[in-house]
RNA sequence: GGUCCCGUCGGUUAGUGGCCUAAGCCGCCGCGUUGUCAGCGCGGAGAUCAGGGGUUCGAAUCCCCUCGGGACCGCCA
């Protein structure tokens, strides 16, 4: 029996006619006209047409295999018939007439179809995901991947950057996700920390005088899943050395266009910056999706003069235009639902119908001058509605953020294309109402916004900070900063955080003694990869861009994993299962 | 930790208190078919209705619990 190919499916066309070649694969589909047999037969590029009739070789075989049959055919190809050319596939001009066939391996019947799985429980294709990854679908995201991973190489490598591999056996490190722990078998209890990101790592590269770095890691974190977060995924992380935060943003930025150009053949518009604050105001969030139609409004100052106090009174006042949209009386109050169940004390809608005239829920409290103000102010058209928040602090900007995409996904309103920005200044330190502190926005090594440096004392709630996100679509794609290199600043942060010097030297003492010899200007950030492709992909979920992902609550049903170990695995490690 | 949705032949759907001895399509098995490509025609097999408990004369259908899957909030990137 030989085994071997000359051709994959999809080379086959019009230029091979008369030559002979050998293709092996799956069978796809097989269509018996009782004298005359067909034959998809299927590889990672595709499917091509088997012909064969009684007495020829092979139709034995041919007449023979079932669904997923492994076989290989050597034969003639020829021309199809006048009228039978098959136009999606792309060796539809042509079939092969076998002069030899070899059946490598029979199949069961698979648990789904193969050819047709798009409905199928997830759960099942995940059980058998070595069948889900047969379909043309997949297999395309696996060969999306790959030809993303070499340009973005490609690209790091054409500009310097070095390649560096960091252990994924590190230290449990205090701040951020949750860490899976790996028991020392050699240091009984003590534990492995896998990374949450290469962080302290890449940091240590710089200071190591490595000056741009690269790596497509793989990271870890212990918290729960999502469509677009699973418990292990990949990250294009980088750091660099004496470069300010503008030269790196633009090279990241270059480095997605050409991504995007060379693996999708899209050329990307300049992405534009937003602030923090400015993503917060008029989008109620720092991911705007800015295809969801236009931003909010704020109207805190238009409804000051309001002869209502629910609005007039109000610290922030924000509205959501729907242009073209005239709710019925039941979607309204549908809409003051939604946004009671994201939190808000109520909302007030005014409705503007095509001839102009306005209704509101608050209309009689309002008057028409009230309704014609913020109407005005928000800039409201005939036929459009406008829905209003009011409260105090980003809250009532989160509610309208969150109403705009709703609505927009609803009805269909988001607009096609590749909708990139950087967002900017984020706030140094965030309140954790869990440890009643401070605590680090992006990380403690995050270097504050040198305008902002001489509030951190007397105002840290204030402080802005050096990190940027590079946001998709309304997905966070990417996430960095530039860092603290100054031993006196970094001490001045971790002031705020309120850490003790012995709390600073355990957790952070090798990084620190590390910066004391030598500590370039630097700074970075790491690019979700699996969220990229599940964006270039156009699929819905992360999973369909992992060739063997984890459920939504974290288990992988092809494996079982996790499972139970022996005791004498738990004894090696130095551990017993609490009961 | 919380909220919501889902679980019926191998796959996918129908069925919303008696007409269910659970229906259709795909797949599977058999027979037939020489130009199909979601092949076609005829016939057949295939379901403890996720599991357990309850309500009822009667439960796939109503209620409760458990298990499993998915989306979201919290958390996290």
């Amino acid at each position: 029996m030989s085994v071997g190919r000359t051709h994959y499916a999809a080379e086959l066309n019009e230029q091979m006619v008369g030559q002979t070649v050998t293709v092996a694969g799956w069978v796809h589909r097989r269509r018996d006209h009782g004298g005359l047999v067909f034959v998809d037969l299927r590889d990672r590029t595709g499917l091509v047409q088997i012909v064969s009739e009684p007495g020829q070789p092979g139709f034995d075989a041919v007449e023979r295999v079932r669904a997923e049959y492994v076989m290989g055919v050597t034969g003639t190809v020829r021309p199809r018939p006048d009228g039978m050319v098959n136009a999606d596939l792309a060796s539809g001009a042509v079939e092969i007439v076998p002069e030899s066939v070899t059946v490598y391996s029979e199949a069961k019947t698979p648990p789904f179809n193969v050819g047709d799985a798009s409905q199928v429980d997830e759960l099942l294709r995940l059980k058998y995901r070595y069948l889900d990854l047969r379909r043309p679908e997949l297999t395309a995201n696996l060969m999306l991947r790959d030809r993303s991973l070499m340009a973005i190489r490609r690209f790091f490598h054409e500009h310097g950057f070095l390649d560096v591999e960091t252990p994924s056996l590190a230290r449990s490190t205090p701040e951020g996700a949750r860490d899976f722990l790996v028991p020392s078998r050699t240091q009984p209890g003590q534990f492995f920390a896998l990374p949450q990101s290469p962080q302290i790592f890449k940091q240590l590269l710089m200071v190591a005088g490595i000056d741009r770095y690269y790596q497509i890691a793989k990271v870890f974190r212990d918290e729960d899943l999502r469509a677009d977060r699973q418990p292990e995924f990949t990250q294009i992380d980088v750091e660099t050395s004496f470069m300010d935060r503008e030269s790196i943003l633009s090279l990241m930025e270059e480095m997605l266009r050409s991504l995007f150009h060379e693996v999708l053949g899209v050329t990307l518009e300049p992405f534009p910056r937003m602030t923090w604050r400015d993503a917060m105001r008029l989008y109620g969030s720092d991911k705007p999706d800015l295809r969801a139609g236009p931003p909010l409004a704020t109207l805190t100052e238009a409804a000051r003069t309001l002869p209502w106090t629910v609005l007039s009174e109000a610290a922030n006042v924000v509205g959501v235009v729907m242009p073209s949209y005239q709710p019925s009386r039941k979607e309204l109050d549908q809409w003051v639902e939604t946004a009671k169940s994201l939190g808000a004390n109520g909302l007030v809608w005014i409705v503007r119908s095509d001839d102009g005239t306005m209704r509101s829920s608050a209309s009689k409290w309002l008057g028409e001058d009230g309704m014609g103000r913020l109407a005005e102010a928000a800039g409201v058209k005939p036929g459009d509605t406008l829905l209003m928040v009011a409260g105090a602090g980003w809250a009532p900007n989160q509610v309208a953020g969150q109403i705009r995409l709703t609505h927009a996904r609803e009805s269909g309103r988001i607009e096609p294309g590749w909708r990139f920005l950087w967002v900017t200044e984020f706030p140094l330190f965030e309140w954790s109402e869990e440890e009643g502190r401070l605590t680090s926005a992006h990380h403690p090594f995050t270097m504050p916004h040198p305008e902002d440096i001489d509030r951190l004392a007397s105002d840290p709630a204030s402080v802005r900070s050096e990190a940027y996100d590079v946001v998709l679509n309304g997905t966070e794609l990417a996430s960095g900063s530039l860092r603290i290199y100054q031993q006196d600043l970094q001490a001045r942060i971790f002031a705020v955080l309120g850490l003790s010097d012995e709390e600073i030297q355990a957790k952070f003492g090798f990084l620190l003694d590390a910066f004391q010899y030598g500590a370039p200007p630097h700074g970075g950030i790491a690019f979700g990869l699996d969220r990229l492709l599940m964006l270039m992909a156009g699929a819905e979920s992360i999973r369909d861009v992992i060739a063997f992902p984890k459920t939504a609550r974290g288990t992988d049903p092809l494996m079982n994993a996790p499972s139970p170990v022996d005791d004498a695995q738990l004894r090696d490690v130095h551990l017993s299962i609490r009961k």
